[in-house]
DNA sequence: TTGTATGCGTTATCAC
DNA sequence: GTGATAACGCATACAA
């Protein structure tokens, strides 16, 4: 077996054909007459060859790659969403360049400029929430690019949920089922378009039926479970005087979940919690756990349908916000926390 | 702005040097004068200058990419093993190509020629379950491979746990508790050697203590909240006498605490639960869990590292099997189900 | 230290 | 329908 991988010529050659009628064959068969073709198959077969991406790029000025940066993976739901993204884009015949960076280094230039460098067609980044130069240097590129899980960029493309809506949804439940208090715990705003839209959708419902959050029980950290656990023993520690919690995510969720049950406090009974749910785990393990399910996996769809759409040339009109579903898996009843 | 990316041909002209000199002045900076490479970069910022990766990799046959076949990412641990391997791949100047197939495709060797023809340095796979066409195409190309979360291949580098290990941990710890009748419920072993062996630890550590698994405790099935939700709801309906199930990962571990809880029965107080902990939600909603604590993010930066080694001609060690840890979190007292 | 020239493996543009 | 041949953009061996 040769020491270096088989090449269009060595393809050529076994067959007695010139290398352009390889590529041909391989790449537009019709255009190539049978019994050649057939040969040259046999031939590519036998040497096990495999075309040579780089140079296929070089020459067609495309990489078949699209790029995606995704920070925060292990400890999210953004698999779901990425899983959604590679699957539309294998089928397209694409293949996803991840980088997965840690949380801070998200935004760094130089992780785009990788990725671009590595050749990507395309790109798919998480969240409205970057730097001027980010933009700057997608757009000198010329390339298209989306934003996932998010809205209301008048830089980029989105595609995302209304999370306002989907707050909407969570506090006229709870608002109907007669809670008159309730807490939140959140994720950190300062950084994130979409724990902020999720808080002020809140704010904005509570107010519509003429509430407001309770101040000793509104949290704002970071997502995961610890912090989950952490801010509600805050809540239950101040005793504020709330009926319901709602969390943030799945993993605030949790953890606050399981304070609950370290501190003995039942759940409905003795205090309701709600959650926006990305992962349905939290709702599995605690079936009266009210929650908005965000089909996230959609989102990674929809951008790939997006992007490979901009690719061949079109200009399709982005999809309206994804449809988000209120579970309600058990009734909750209404009962003050520490009264 | 031009229509086209800039080339080192155009560094080249605007700074007045051949394009030679902008390559190494660019990738071989102490090979070139100072005065000039100043001049080069100065040329390169004004121009938004990016290698053109295809081109690079075509002259020095290598990519600096690394592909990975992972399945199942959206319901499975699978994200936290990637992000550790895309972060040490990053560390070194490498980029992750990722393929996420849906489960059943993920043998297929079509999955892997793309990948190798968009051109990739190294390859990690997850699994030691391959096809003998996997092995062989990727020994053809001379490329160094790894499989991630596997053992006992020889065809193949493997880095894992000892998952025969891990399962004795926790029915030792079981045992010691007084725990004489165990269920388990566990992942479908026909395709899937983790499962297998976690299910054959559990088996071999009873017999060493004269026990043996429940007959009607015993169920193998996906991996996925339902199924486990489903399996238990078999165990409590068989009214299996069972002090204690061990649930092969934290999805079923998930499902099968709320059945429990949907059928009203307390745990620990009534039925002792173990899991074996990827993810670690399930041991945050229920404290009392028991739960074999399997680093799994180590398993993707331990591959990472393998890897390079190999790409740098290096023959490292195979790593021992990755730590694994028991959790407990609360004591856990011996009730027999339905008792 | 720098410039020149060749090759990397494909695709595409021509002729035939 | 097929065969030459010229890009594609970069790295590198060799010359200067």
């Amino acid at each position: 077996m040769p020491v270096r991988p088989a090449s269009l010529a060595d393809v050529a050659a076994l067959a007695g054909v010139s290398s352009g009628t390889v590529s041909r064959a391989l790449s537009r068969p019709d255009m190539i007459s049978d019994t050649t073709r057939a040969r040259v198959l046999a031939a590519a077969e036998r040497l096990g060859y495999v075309a040579n991406g780089s140079a296929r790029a070089l020459a067609m000025r495309r990489t078949l790659t699209i790029g995606a940066i995704v920070p925060r993976f292990g400890t999210s739901s953004f698999p779901t969403m990425v899983q959604g993204l590679e699957s539309t884009l294998a089928a397209e015949g694409y293949t996803l360049l991840l980088s997965a960076p840690e949380h801070s280094s998200a935004r760094e230039p130089a992780i785009l400029r990788t990725l671009l460098e590595r050749g990507v067609d395309a790109v798919a980044l998480l969240g409205a929430e970057q730097s001027a130069q980010t933009f700057s240097i997608l757009n000198a590129h010329r390339i298209p690019f989306v934003l996932m899980w998010a809205r209301n960029s008048r830089e980029a493309d989105c595609i995302g949920f209304d999370e306002r809506a989907a707050a909407a949804l969570v506090i006229d439940h709870l608002a109907d089922l007669g809670h008159r208090d309730v807490g939140f715990i959140g994720g950190s705003t300062s950084d994130n378009e979409r724990a902020r839209e999720r808080f002020r959708g809140i704010v904005e419902a509570l107010a519509r039926r003429g509430m407001s959050l309770c101040p000793q029980a509104l949290i704002e950290t970071e997502y995961g479970f610890r912090e989950g656990f952490d801010a509600m023993q805050a809540i239950v520690g101040a005793r504020a005087p709330v009926s319901a919690v709602v969390c943030g995510n799945d993993y605030l969720a949790a953890g606050a979940l399981s304070a609950l049950d370290r501190a003995g406090i039942p759940v409905p009974q003795a205090l309701s919690i709600a959650s926006f749910n990305d992962n349905e785990f939290a709702a599995y393990l605690h079936p009266p756990l009210t929650s908005v399910h965000l089909p996230i996996g959609q989102i990674g769809e929809a951008a790939g349908r997006h992007l490979i759409a901009r690719l061949r040339g079109e200009r399709p009109a982005l999809p309206a916000a994804l449809p988000v579903e209120l579970v309600v898996r058990a009734s909750t009843g209404v009962a003050t926390l520490g009264a």
